[in-house]
DNA sequence: AATATTAATGTGTTCGAACACATTTTATAA
DNA sequence: TTATAAAATGTGTTCGAACACATTAATATT
C-alpha cells in the first residue's frame, strides 16, 4: 500500500534513457526507437507510475474560468443556497487559480436566459455550468459551447441525458416516489390524497408521475387528486386554497411538488399529513411546528458546490467527470433539519 | 471575483524589494528592515495574496502517512464499508503522496486494540485516525501521539469532545430522537413501543436516551419498554426474541439500536413498525420487502473517507480541520436506499 | 566517401513557493 | 579611520512534469 513514489527521473534511470525519452513515451509524441520504448514500457509496467498531479498542474499554471448560469436568487428564494454554494466553491478553489462567475437570469424569461447565456459564452470561459428553469433544447448553447471548446455541465434541472452531457442533480421521479411512500406510511388506507402544484415548472410532472407510480406498484387504492395553483397575488391563492380544502374536506395527505408547501400549509389543519420540498425559511418553520411532516431536500447548495468542484478538479488534477451524478434524496424532518441548514 | 493571481515575484516587484525579502516577511523569519517590511505589508494589504497551494506542496514534497485503527471487518460486517471508504480515499490521494495504512483490531478486545495502536504509533505516521469500539480514555494513546507529534483524529465512535480532539461522525443522541419521531408518526397514539439492544456497545445508551427524550418532550404517552439480547449462538436468540414477542404481543413499534435489526425483524409480524441502523445486506433485504420501515444511515464509508480526506487535504494544502464534523443523519427507506449503497 | 536528411536522444527552462547561501549595507568596536 | 561584526537584502536551487531546443546517431542521397 505504501510503495515509493516514482518520478519521471526514476523511470529514466531504471530504463537507462533520459527523462525526455520517458516523456515522449508517456505522451506518445513519437520519435522514440523501438528498443527505448520497450525498455521504458517495461519499467512502467512494473512500477505503476502515476504522475504527480501537483507538479503537472504547476507547470500548466493556467487560470481556469467557470461561468455559472442560474436564476436570480432575488426572484426566487430557492436559488439562494445554490448561490451560496457557488460562493463557497469559488472561495475554496480561488487559490488554485479557478474563478467562478455567476450570470443571473429571470427564472421564467427565456429572453433573459438567452442573454445571460450569450454573455457567458462570449467571455470564452473554460466551462459553463447551468441551472435551467426553462427549456433549452431549442437554443444553440450546445453548438456554441462545442465550437468554442467550452465544457458544458448542468445542475439542478435535468437536461435530457445524452452521452456527452454532464448533469449534477436529483432524480425527480424517484423523489416523487419517496413522497408517496412517506405519505402512504403516515395515512390510513383508502385515504384521499392530493398532489398540489404551484405555478408551472418543467419538473413537477415528473414528480407527480413518480408519486402515482408508487401507489400503482404497491396496489394501494388510495384516491389521488391533482390540483394546480398560480401565485400571482397572494390573497387570490389563499381563497383558492381554502375553497379547495372545503370542497375536499376528506383529504388526509398532501404532496406539494415544489418549494411552496408553506403557502399551502398555512391553510391546513394540523392532522393533514403534508410533504413538500426544500428547506426555505417558511418551510422549516412549519416543519418545526408540525404543520409540515417531511421535506424532501433537493440540496441546491451542494449541487452548485459539487458542480464547480467537479469542474475545478477536472481542470486542476485531471479527475474524470461522470456524466450523471445523482445526489441522494434526503428525507428531512424537524429532528434532522439542523444538519442540512448550512450544508 | 476574478482578479489576477499574484505571486511572490509580483509582490516583490510592487514593493520594490527582492522575493527573498517578501518571503521573510510572509514567514516572519526576521532580518527585515522596518521600511522594507512596511512596503511589503502595504502591498499585501492591497492585493489579498494567497499563496499557490500547489507550488507550496510541490516544494514540501513530503510523503504523508496516515494510519487508521479500525475493528476487523471480518469480525463485524458493519466495518466493511468503512474499510471501503479507506481504500477509496487511499486511491484518491495516492498520487498526491499520501499513504493510508489500516490496522485492524478485534472489536471488543482491549488488548488487541492496544497492540494495534502501539504498532501504529511506533511507525510514526503523520496522523492516526481511529474508530474505537472500546473505551480509550484510560490508554495513553493521547500522550504518545502528542509526544511523537502525530495528528490524532477519531471517526464513527465519539471520544469525548475536547478542544484538541478531532471527530468525524454522527450525533447518536439525535439519531435516537429521529427514530422516535419516525416511530411516533407511524404508530397510533398510546402505543406500546420497544427499544431493543443487541450485545453491548458503548453508544447504544445514547441512542435510547435520545429516543426517550423525544417522547418526553412531545408529551406523547406511549409506553416504552427496553430489552437487550446477546447474540452468542443464533438459535438461542431466536427463541428469546420469539418469547419476548409473545409476552409483549401488543407492541406496535420497535427501535433496534444497532445494525442487527435484521435479526429481530425476521421474527416480527409485518404490521410492527421497525426502525434500525445501517445498510447491511440483510437489513436492506428486509427494508425492501417491508419488514423494516426505516434504517438510519451512519455512513461508515463516508466517515472513513472524509476522515482520510480531511487529514490529507490538511497536510497537502493546509486546509484547516474543524474539531467536530457531524454528518447529517439520513433517513433511509426502500425508495431512497439505492443512492446510499455505494456512497 | 562525403554530405544532406531524418530519426532518436539528451539538456535546459519554466511554473511558484521555500529555503540555503551569497552579497551588500549598516552599525559597532578598536 | 579602519576593521569587524551584525543586519539587511538579493541570488540561486529545489521539487516533478512539460515542453522547447540542442545535440547526437542513423539512414539516405549524390
Amino acid at each position: 500500500m505504501d510503495r515509493k513514489k516514482y518520478t519521471i527521473k526514476d523511470i529514466a534511470q531504471l530504463a537507462g534513457v533520459s527523462k525526455g525519452t520517458v516523456d515522449r513515451v508517456l505522451h506518445k509524441r513519437g520519435k522514440v526507437s523501438k528498443g527505448a520504448e520497450q525498455s521504458v514500457r517495461l519499467v512502467l509496467e512494473q512500477i505503476d507510475y502515476q504522475p504527480n498531479p501537483i507538479a503537472r498542474n504547476l507547470k500548466h499554471n493556467k487560470l481556469y474560468r467557470i461561468c455559472v448560469l442560474l436564476p436570480n436568487p432575488k426572484e426566487d428564494l430557492y436559488w439562494i443556497p445554490a448561490h451560496d454554494g457557488l460562493l463557497e466553491a469559488a472561495k475554496e478553489y480561488k487559490s488554485f487559480g479557478v474563478t467562478v462567475k455567476p450570470y443571473f437570469y429571470h427564472p421564467y424569461d427565456q429572453v433573459s436566459f438567452r442573454q445571460a447565456c450569450e454573455k457567458a459564452v462570449e467571455s470564452s470561459p473554460d466551462a459553463l455550468l447551468a441551472a435551467t428553469t426553462i427549456a433549452i433544447e431549442s437554443l444553440d448553447i450546445f453548438k456554441h459551447c462545442k465550437e468554442k471548446n467550452i465544457l458544458l455541465a448542468f445542475f439542478n434541472n435535468h437536461v435530457r441525458a445524452k452521452q456527452d452531457r454532464i448533469f449534477i442533480g436529483q432524480d425527480l421521479h424517484q423523489s416523487g416516489r419517496i413522497a408517496a411512500q412517506l405519505l402512504s406510511k403516515l395515512v390510513k388506507r383508502n385515504a384521499i390524497l392530493a398532489v398540489v402544484h404551484f405555478d408551472k415548472e418543467q419538473h413537477m410532472q415528473l414528480k407527480e408521475d413518480g408519486f402515482r407510480s408508487y401507489f400503482l406498484e404497491q396496489h394501494i387504492s388510495d384516491t389521488i387528486i391533482s390540483k394546480s395553483f398560480l401565485t400571482g397575488s397572494d390573497t387570490d391563492v389563499s381563497a383558492e386554497i381554502n375553497s379547495f380544502l372545503v370542497e375536499n374536506d376528506e383529504i388526509s395527505g398532501v404532496f406539494v411538488t415544489n418549494s411552496k408547501a408553506h403557502i399551502f400549509a398555512r391553510h391546513c389543519k394540523k392532522d393533514i399529513v403534508l410533504i413538500g420540498y426544500d428547506l426555505l425559511e417558511p418551510n422549516i418553520e412549519l416543519l418545526k411546528n408540525g404543520k409540515i411532516d417531511f421535506l424532501i431536500h433537493q440540496k441546491p447548495k451542494r449541487q452548485a458546490y459539487l458542480g464547480v468542484g467537479f469542474l475545478a478538479e477536472h481542470f486542476l488534477f485531471g479527475k474524470p467527470i461522470s456524466n450523471e451524478y445523482l445526489l441522494p434524496i434526503d428525507i428531512i424532518s424537524s429532528e434532522n433539519v439542523s444538519y442540512h441548514l448550512d450544508v
